[in-house]
RNA sequence: GGGCGAUUAGCUCAGUUGGGAGAGCGCUGCAGUCACAUUGCAGAGGUCACAGGUUCAAGCCCUGUAUCGCCCACCA
């Protein structure tokens, strides 16, 4: 083995070795699990979120796949309809073509191309991470099978009545061109400004003031509404008011929509571009005049002088024009909220079009009582929540966009209009009673992605065939996932699972937070602080790392900012860790928060573990290998001891995995590893394979190797690589059947043995009393001393006796030597644990102002707690209200502090009296 | 406007039913053949955001305040 632990040299054969075994596979069994993987989208490459998510996933499928589960990890990529077409779209552009220049067929093939290259990167990247999914039933929500599931389900619902076709409001992308859901469109507060405008009363009687932050509307106005009980204009209810700049007439209505606080009372009202005033116009039954066109152009219902501009040209134009006929009262500078399309960033306005929805009501509905009735459990729980806010005011789905990557809508449109839909034509044309005479034309829209990932835990399983899988692993385990896909994943899911399947989708769903930079601040191309995972892995000198991060930007103005930051943040590149490392920074990451701060040092840290339990097994071998093992632990108090501490930390481990707790699991692990096995059990080895005979030996070997087998095995969930390479060398070792640890049962913890803790408890106090001692004096560590003891009692005599060799190899002890109570000690440095006095001779080795001034530091803590505890104590009613073994600790501790004190302060006495 | 979350060591964060605050990194001192310097040993460092309350006892429970962050929402 090489003497530092090197990843790049052992993770890549591991995955390969066991894909081509097929031990991704389930394997069936009673107890199925399983965990949909969320597809990610074909649009590049994994980042550090998905890294997390599959580390999360990865851990908890393997760690059930060792418990004998008949597990599943369900693996597939989304289409990503908007997203990636955007993608293909923005490479045609950097050639200078457009998906126009090719046609609808040709652009789609060109993403096809694309998904492929997406796909493969992505894969490779998860080969990489280590994921244990089933690479045989890898799905894409685009084929074949796939795309006759989704339209199954558009046809069953069209057909029961929850899908239809309908003209109404939806916001509109002027830059994409399509409808977008609710949930695509993200409101940002923004700097504007708020005109006043005067609209004249026809009959010139004055004015009124209407207040608006977009004036270009005002051409599509039909009313200006006044609240009903607004005393100031209730008799202008009914008249009539000239529209500026358009010559219409246009009435004065009431509605209690009108707050009469805001601005003058008076608000105007154009129903075919706000989502308000359409509401107002439905009620009222006003005309609805659109004047903007797919582009957000002013169009042909706009007077001649405006037509043709875009928006924000002709509002300039409009309020230079109202200005100049005195029309305009005033302009004050106002914050609002401006809606933009979460993928283009553009102002999405509201638009009236046809477009398909799924009404939500009656799915929503089912979907709310099955978190209710504990059917589906989030962890934590306090996301359900956010979940029910949603569900009670969720709108129907608008489900088609204009685009040409997706799922066709099998709808077909003969020439009167008249809407048929069906699985293909031909089942469009029978169902409708058509024959071939009457010419039809399918809808040229798509569904939203969203569509067909509401389908993916019950289509990827093979619905609607009814399959094995299917059968197995429906409702499926767990879901993990991050907060910010609820609405448009999680929800839709349950919905359409509770829907097609009768039953929910998954049991648990299990939120976890969002990887962000060592700032806080998100992760994204545009900001340029992304980390590529296997950069992490791998490792990426500067010069890479930096043309990465400034090549393909969609602002090249930001490439000499970003620059700076990476050389600053990253002056010598970023070192290899491994994905073992990584991996278990993740999961010590995995905590119950919203945001996760990725710290380098964290990785760095873990990658030392690594290192620590590379050299730990490095050891172990060097001991083991060629020497004889008995069969049997050997008995001794220390072996018995770490095993004891093992079954704790077993226990603590398998606890804090069901609960999802990853980050307390990690730790469990951590510390058993470096502060247990390594710092101590280790230690006390090689005492007691320089002693001893030969049997006890052969005993503390087979614990040398049990111990580091068990803990490979509870660790390869989370570092599956490194586990595996050192566990292929214990395996003949142990004579061990089977041929990968990721295929041995996980460790369960046995029984404690209290008595072997409380000897190591004992055994460890006094090796780190006489360190304490060295340390503060100052003591070269190299130096053998001699040992005094005092005091104690029997038991201490027998445990000073009973582990003699270990007590003076640790504590580097030349001699012990038992002392009586009026031995002379003033001229020793002294040490206490329990009742029991260290005292090392120093024979003026040491200052005695020295140990004086540590002894006096040592006194003053004790003082503190023993008055603490005194306090307490003299409390009647702390004693007369607190549990009996609650006071009982407390008179311990002050029996403890008292003997402390009065040992300290005879010895500083004995000291003081020396120095006169 | 509503909801959620955060506030604990210099930094990043744990702290599961209330009973003497912990980890990692960083910092200080000592240690260079003996698994590991990607290390070992020892140590310093905290008014648990603030103010009230409940309790014998509060980082933890209750009320309120402040700061930061996220989500949702139709004030033109």
């Amino acid at each position: 083995m090489d003497k530092s632990y090197n990843p790049g040299a052992i993770e890549q054969r591991w995955y390969q070795f066991w894909e081509e075994r097929g031990y991704f596979e389930p394997r069936g069994g009673d107890h199925p699990y399983c965990i949909m993987l969320p597809p990610p989208n074909v649009t590049g490459s994994l980042h550090m979120g998905h890294a997390f998510q599959d580390t999360i996933m990865d851990a908890l499928t393997r760690w059930q796949r060792m418990k004998g589960s008949d597990t599943l990890w369900q693996p597939g990529t989304d289409h990503a309809g908007i997203a990636t077409q955007m993608v293909v779209e923005r490479q045609l552009l950097a050639q200078g073509s457009s998906r126009h220049d090719l046609g609808r067929e040709r652009f789609v093939e060109a993403v096809w191309e694309w998904k492929d290259h997406s796909g493969d990167t992505i894969s490779r990247q998860m080969r990489r991470l280590g994921a244990s999914v089933d690479w045989s039933n890898h799905c894409f929500t685009m084929d074949e099978r796939l795309s006759d599931a989704v339209r199954r389900v558009f046809v069953s619902l069209y057909r029961e009545g929850l899908i239809y076709r309908g003209k109404r409001l939806v916001n509109w992308d002027p830059v994409l061109h399509t409808a977008l859901s609710d949930l695509e469109v993200l409101s940002r507060d923004e700097n504007g400004k708020l005109w006043h405008i005067r609209y004249p009363r026809c009959d010139g009687s004055g004015h009124l003031v209407v207040a608006t932050t977009r004036p270009e509307t005002l051409l599509g106005d039909t009313a200006v509404a006044v609240h009903p009980e607004d005393e100031r204009y209730l008799e202008l209810v009914g008249a009539e008011l000239e529209l500026p700049l358009t010559g219409r007439r246009i009435p004065v209505i009431a509605d209690p929509y009108v707050d009469p606080a805001f601005g003058s009372g008076c608000v105007k009202i154009t129903p075919a571009h706000d989502f308000n005033d359409y509401e107002i116009g439905q009620r009222h039954g006003l005309q609805i005049i659109n004047v903007l066109d797919e582009n957000a152009a002013l169009n042909e219902q706009a007077p001649e002088a405006y037509r043709g501009l875009d928006r924000f040209e002709a509002r300039e134009r409009i309020v230079a024009d109202l200005s100049s006929q005195g029309l305009l009262e005033k302009v004050e500078e106002h914050r609002l909220m401006i809606p933009r399309g979460d993928r283009s960033h553009a102002v999405v306005e509201p638009y009236l079009t046809d477009q398909w929805y799924v009404k939500i009501a009656p799915l929503a509905r089912e979907a709310v009582k099955a978190v209710e009735d504990g059917r589906i459990r989030f962890v934590p729980a306090n996301w359900d929540r956010t979940y029910f806010d949603w569900m009670e005011r969720i709108e129907d789905w608008c489900i088609s966009r204009q685009l040409w990557w997706g799922h066709r809508i099998p709808a077909w449109y003969d020439d009167e209009g008249g809407i048929h839909v069906g699985h293909d034509e031909a089942d469009a044309r029978q169902r409708s009673g058509l024959d071939e005479s009457i010419p039809l034309r399918q809808d040229e829209d798509v569904l939203d992605t969203w569509f067909s990932s509401a389908l993916w835990p019950f289509t990827t399983l093979g619905w609607p065939q009814e399959t094995d899988y299917l059968k197995r692993f429906y409702p499926t385990s767990v879901l993990v996932t991050g907060f910010d896909i609820i609405f448009f994943w999680v929800a839709r899911m349950i919905m359409m699972g509770l829907k097609f399947m009768g039953d929910v989708p998954f049991r648990t769903v299990y939120i976890h937070g969002l990887i962000r930079d060592a700032h806080g601040q998100k992760m994204s191309k545009s900001k340029g602080n992304v980390l590529d995972p296997l950069d992490l892995i791998d490792g990426i000198e500067l010069e890479p790392l930096v043309e990465k991060r400034t090549s393909g930007l969609m602002q090249p103005q930001m490439a000499p900012a970003i620059e700076k930051a990476t050389r600053r943040e990253f002056p010598n590149g970023i070192p290899a860790y491994g994905t073992d490392a990584l991996r278990f920074t993740f999961a010590s990451l995995a905590t119950t928060g919203r945001d996760i701060r990725f710290d380098l040092g964290r990785i760095e840290g873990n990658r030392n573990f690594c290192n620590k339990l590379w050299n730990a097994a490095r050891f172990v071998f060097m001991q083991t290998e060629g020497q004889s093992l008995s069969s049997e632990p050997s008995g001794h108090v220390v072996d018995r001891w770490i095993l004891s501490r093992q079954s704790r930390m077993l226990e603590e481990v398998e606890n804090q995995l069901t609960a999802y707790r990853l980050d307390l699991a990690a730790q469990a692990l951590y510390e058993f590893v470096w502060n247990e096995y390594c710092d101590w059990y280790l230690e006390f080895a090689k005492v007691l394979l320089q002693s001893g005979d030969e049997s006890s030996r052969a005993g503390t070997r087979h614990t040398l190797l049990t111990v580091l087998e068990t803990l490979l095995r509870a660790l390869h969930p989370v570092m599956p690589f490194i586990t595996e390479e050192i566990w292929q060398r214990v395996r003949p070792l142990l004579g061990i059947d089977g041929d990968s640890i990721m295929l041995r049962p996980f460790p369960e913890a046995e029984g404690l043995d209290e008595a072997a803790e409380q000897d190591v408890d004992w055994i460890k106090g006094v090796v780190q009393g006489v360190r304490r001692i060295r340390s503060e004096l100052n003591l070269p560590p190299g130096r053998l001393l001699d040992l005094w003891l005092q005091g104690g009692a029997d038991a201490d005599r027998e445990r000073q006796q009973r582990f003699a060799d270990v007590l003076s190899q640790l504590a580097r002890i030349g001699s012990a030597e038992w002392v009586g109570d009026d031995a002379e000690t003033s001229q020793c440095a002294v040490a206490l644990v329990g009742d029991l006095k260290l005292l090392i001779p120093l024979k003026g080795l040491v200052d005695v102002e020295e140990e004086l001034a540590r002894l006096n530091r040592q006194l003053e803590r004790e003082r503190a707690d023993y008055e603490k505890s005194a306090n307490k104590l003299e409390n009647r009613r702390f004693v007369d209200n607190a549990p009996a073994e609650v006071v009982e600790q407390e008179r311990q501790r002050l029996a403890t502090h008292q003997a402390n004190v009065d040992n300290l302060e005879a010895q500083v006495q004995r000291l003081e009296s020396l120095r006169d």
